[in-house]
RNA sequence: GGGCCCGUAGAUCAGGGGAAGAUCGUUACGUUCGCAACGUAAAGGCCGCGGGUUCAAAUCCCGCCGGGUCCA
């Protein structure tokens, strides 16, 4: 299909040929003409254990180092590493792949590289093949991709396959790898869009390298299909390439799993806190382990049944049970998983991931709760974070790390302890429902499992052995965790929001925003390029379109004397679309018509200072908070704005009040608000992707705002000095995720009109309860006490008060039969007293009392003593049957029952009815 | 962004339209030289908030607030 995208010079002049694997037909090269299969698993298996490639160990820092210097010699400009969490994406969550980096502005086109070529190594979080870590002896969710990129256009070639694959081979022959080791298989790539030939680089069974030709995107009508789908070629082709910088380490090493080769340190001192003898000198123990990396190379091991198949091979390989194998694996491998996992939460947290219940934060806490499981079935009883530093103290090439070690202590004891909690819980839980199950002899059902882990965080395997406990069995299949997503109904996709008009606003040019250099300016005078409908586009504009969590302005657009409303502003490809108000009328402008428009003042100071408050609070925030704070959105609003901001722990009101005095303290130092339109890459390397706290705006210049210590990427109108916000009032705080706090404020007159209104409220208490509103706590606390004091002398006053009633009204009894009824009425007296009396009377086991009262409509209470019911009286009925008769209905249960209506004149009937229905129920 | 679960006494939780409960804790008294244990009794509730349905709502419905949790 891609045939001849592999026909490299590179391979015809240095002696390699192409051959296709004898075991997967697929095709590859190399210079050992006796070869017959690709190298790869699982045609071949891993012949580097034990039996290292290179000629010298190295360890991590010495090959990335290695690694960068040798592309640096040829050429190629050192970049430093990006975070691991995507801050400039908004598709993706986690830094997934070195060219990551780049997408989607640079790789598209839009936005020249920042070097070319250029190397780098940047670490990557992938979880997708999280249940084999520590299994396969290979899965890392956290490694660096060594690459080098180069970024071509037509016409400027920088260098593609040959010189790529050169690099590549005379990497590995540097060393000293045996070249006739080398294979390189062919295999086309495709994703995130793109596409293109792909060259894998393997040595010793194990795949080292990806060397990428992107020169395919999607589309509907190319005519290239890679795995069902049409490609078409760019005009810009990219050299993608990605070396294993563990997997180097590795090989270079030939230990038995890639974990004893990168943190050989902090495997051992955990094996020796989970009591694993993990002796790689003994040959007999490393032996094990090597052939269970090398079989775990050649399958998938996140499968149960796989791991089974791995271990039954493995276990007639050295000649013992699956069961005595499993034994001295499982402790080994979840050492493994928990040194790899923690080591993923070191770049996680450091690179300022909050762990939350949603987006990144909940893949942090997902990695989190697995590592806490696996430490707790390890027996490990350390804190998290003691590890968390031991892989800091591991990485001195990363010295942020450092910096950011307190804060990362202090959100892991947070969430160990929220992890406690909800295991707590859990188990209670649990057991509550096991007990139930023993109770009826049945099995705990697997929905309830479901349940348990759907609703409450509880891993089955906790509740299988909670249940266990009582004594009650629970069957867990292993797709347990399949069950769980085919209950979650797949969400809808949402529809695009199409703007109409895209093919006419296309075509036009770019409109001059003029709020930009003259914020201050409303009224100006511009030329209508094109009219649609109600939409207007000018050659220039001081309408801010929205944008940004800034609403659009409003204003008007006069011609001659017709006066025109604008009610919203949108920007489309730079193009801006003004929408005037319907009137219903026809409009008489036409395209080249000169125009006056006038911008409403008020509403857009009031954006402004909003907007530029924002800013402010968001900066202040972070310094009571800490360096993890990250907006995480915000909206403006001409009476009050918000900002959600990242942080793990609810806001306290003491911390709410620093923000507040920091943020007027800013206000009031009165500085210069300046912008400027700096080339994207150069701010991102002056700055830091701290630029885009407010979302990543395309192109290759980018607006550069400075309000205070706080430079973000922004696009908004603001004011042109701290001071001209005015006051800033913070209103509330809310929890809109968990990890994500939304703080309420006002600013300017807004701010001003805020405080008047809490005022307000206060007087207005205070009024009410005619004292000063300074004695509002202490009165409010006081009346609520009398009040419950009240309440319950009024309770024991109408047990009292029936009690006096019951020694009248037991003498009012009549004899009905062999029983004894009283009924009457009780004129304004509540339900509650009504039952009490009635409850009293019946004490008499051979009374039936029916009482009735006219407050608030009709109420009627029945009851009736022991032997009344043992005659056939029964209240519910009787209640039921009066309550018709008044209008309503009622009804309880034989010894106590109650009912009302709204029909006050019938009360009489009522009574007598009810008698009427005793006589007919003990005589039946 | 979507889904599910939960807010009842200081704590942990029952109850799920017809008199607000249990266990632990607290207090007092008894037993004891004293403590623990035990016995007896008591105090402690806007049943998260606001609407609605109903003669009647802790309970059913809607909205809000607070918490938990899974998925993308």
């Amino acid at each position: 299909m891609l045939e001849d995208e592999y026909q490299l010079d590179f391979f015809s002049e240095n002696g390699f040929v192409r051959k296709q694997c004898s075991k997967c037909g697929k095709h590859f090269w190399t210079r050992d003409l006796e070869r017959s299969t690709c190298g790869d698993a699982p045609c071949d298996p891993y012949s580097f254990i034990g039996n290292p490639v290179f000629k010298k160990k190295f360890d991590l820092a010495e090959m990335r180092e290695y690694y960068l210097n040798f592309f640096e010699e040829r050429g190629h400009t050192r970049l430093e590493r990006y975070p691991v969490i995507a801050r400039w994406r908004d598709d993706i969550y986690l830094t997934i792949a070195s060219i990551a980096d780049f997408q989607p502005f640079v790789t598209s086109g839009q936005v020249p590289p920042p070097a070319n070529p250029l190397t780098i190594s940047q670490p990557c979080i992938r979880l997708s093949d999280l249940d084999a870590v520590g299994r396969s002896g290979r899965h890392l969710t956290t490694f660096e991709m060594m690459a080098h990129h180069a970024f071509n256009k037509k016409g400027e070639e920088i260098y593609w396959k040959d010189r790529t694959v050169e690099l590549c081979d005379e990497l590995f022959n540097s060393l000293g790898v045996d070249p006739l080791a080398v294979t390189y298989k062919e295999e086309p790539w495709a994703g995130g869009g793109n596409a293109g030939a792909c060259v894998e680089a393997l040595v010793g069974g194990l795949e080292v390298a990806t060397l990428v030709f992107m020169n395919m995107q999607k589309s509907k009508d190319g005519d290239i299909v890679i795995k069902g789908e049409n490609y078409r070629k760019m005009d810009n082709y990219i050299v993608d390439t990605g070396y294993g910088l563990e997997r180097f380490v590795w090989a270079s090493k030939g230990s038995p799993t890639i974990y004893d080769a990168v943190f050989p340190n902090i495997v051992n001192e955990l094996m020796d806190l989970a009591g694993v003898d993990h002796e790689l000198d003994n040959s007999e123990y490393a032996n094990i382990l090597s052939q269970n990396a090398r079989l775990a190379g050649l399958m998938d091991v996140s499968e149960k049944a796989n791991l089974f198949e791995l271990r039954k091979q493995v276990a007639s390989s050295i000649g013992t049970t699956v069961d005595k194998l499993s034994a001295i694996m499982e402790p080994v491998e979840n050492v493994y998983a928990i040194t790899d996992h923690t080591r993923c939460l070191t770049f996680m947290l450091a690179d300022g991931v909050i762990p939350s219940n949603v987006k990144a934060g909940y893949l942090a806490r997902l990695v989190l709760r697995r590592t806490m499981r696996m430490m707790k079935d390890m027996g490990i009883t350390i804190p998290l974070s003691d590890i968390v530093k031991m892989h800091i103290q591991n990485l001195p090439e990363y010295p942020e790390f450092e910096e950011k070690l307190d804060v990362i202590e202090d959100i892991l004891v947070h969430e160990e302890r929220k992890f406690e909690v909800t295991l707590g819980r859990g188990k209670r839980m649990i057991q509550k429902s096991a007990k139930h199950y023993k109770k009826s002899g049945e099995k705990m059902p697997l929905e309830t499992l479901v349940e348990m882990y759907d609703s409450h965080g509880i891993p089955p395997e906790i509740s299988k052995e909670a249940a266990s406990d009582v004594g009650v069995d629970v069957e867990l299949p292993d797709n347990f965790y399949s069950l769980v997503a085919e209950g979650h109904s797949k969400a809808e996709e949402k529809e695009e929001k199409v703007f109409p008009y895209a093919e006419k606003v296309f075509r036009l040019p770019k409109t001059k925003k003029l709020f930009y250099d003259e914020p201050t300016r409303m009224d100006f005078e511009a030329v209508i390029l094109d009219i649609f409908d109600n939409h207007i586009v000018l050659d220039s504009t001081l309408f801010y379109p929205e944008g940004g969590g800034q609403p659009a302005d409003h204003g008007t657009i006069s011609v001659e004397d017709i006066v025109l409303n604008v009610i919203d502003v949108q920007s489309a490809d730079g193009v801006v679309v003004h929408t005037i108000e319907d009137t219903g009328e026809e409009l008489h402008i036409k395209k080249g018509d000169m125009v006056h428009g006038h911008v409403d003042e008020d509403r857009r100071m009031s954006h402004a200072c909003h907007h530029t408050a924002t800013h402010i609070v968001n900066d202040a925030a972070r310094k009571v908070l800490g360096e993890h704070v990250w907006q995480a959105g915000a909206q403006k609003f001409t009476d009050k704005a918000r900002l959600d901001i990242s942080h793990y722990k609810r806001i306290s009101q003491e911390e709410l009040n620093r923000i507040e005095i920091i943020a007027n303290r800013t206000v009031m130092e009165n500085q210069r608000v300046t912008a400027e339109w700096m080339d994207r890459i150069e701010a991102e390397k002056k700055y830091g992707f701290g630029l885009y706290q407010g979302g990543v705006p395309p192109g290759k210049t980018i607006r550069v705002l400075k309000v205070a210590d706080d430079i973000e990427a922004c696009g908004g109108t603001h004011c042109i000095s701290t001071g001209l916000v005015g006051p800033i009032k913070i209103l509330k705080t809310e929890r809109v995720q968990d990890g994500v706090e939304r703080i309420e404020y006002a600013a300017g007159l807004a701010a001003v009109r805020a405080m008047q209104k809490i005022e307000s409220y206060l007087s207005q208490a205070a009024d009410a309860l005619r004292v000063r509103p300074e004695h509002l706590p202490s009165t409010i606390d006081r009346f609520f006490n009398e009040w419950k004091e009240f309440k319950k002398e009024n309770q024991k006053l109408k047990e009292d008060l029936a009690h006096v009633h019951v020694l009248q009204m037991a003498n009012e009894a009549v004899d009905v039969g062999s029983i004894r009824l009283v009924a009457t009425v009780l004129p304004d007296t509540d339900i509650d007293e009504l039952v009490k009396i009635a409850g009293e009377l019946t004490v008499s086991k051979d009374l039936v009392v029916l009482l009735a009262s006219d407050s608030g409509g009709v109420k009627i209470v029945g009851a009736a003593g022991e032997d009344a019911m043992k005659a056939g009286a029964d209240s519910g009925k009787l209640v039921r049957k009066m309550s018709e008769i008044v209008g309503g209905g009622g009804g309880g249960k034989p010894s106590l029952a109650r009912g009302g209506g709204t029909d006050a004149g019938r009360i009489d009937e009522a009574l007598e009815a009810g008698r009427r229905l005793l006589e007919e129920q003990i005589s039946s």
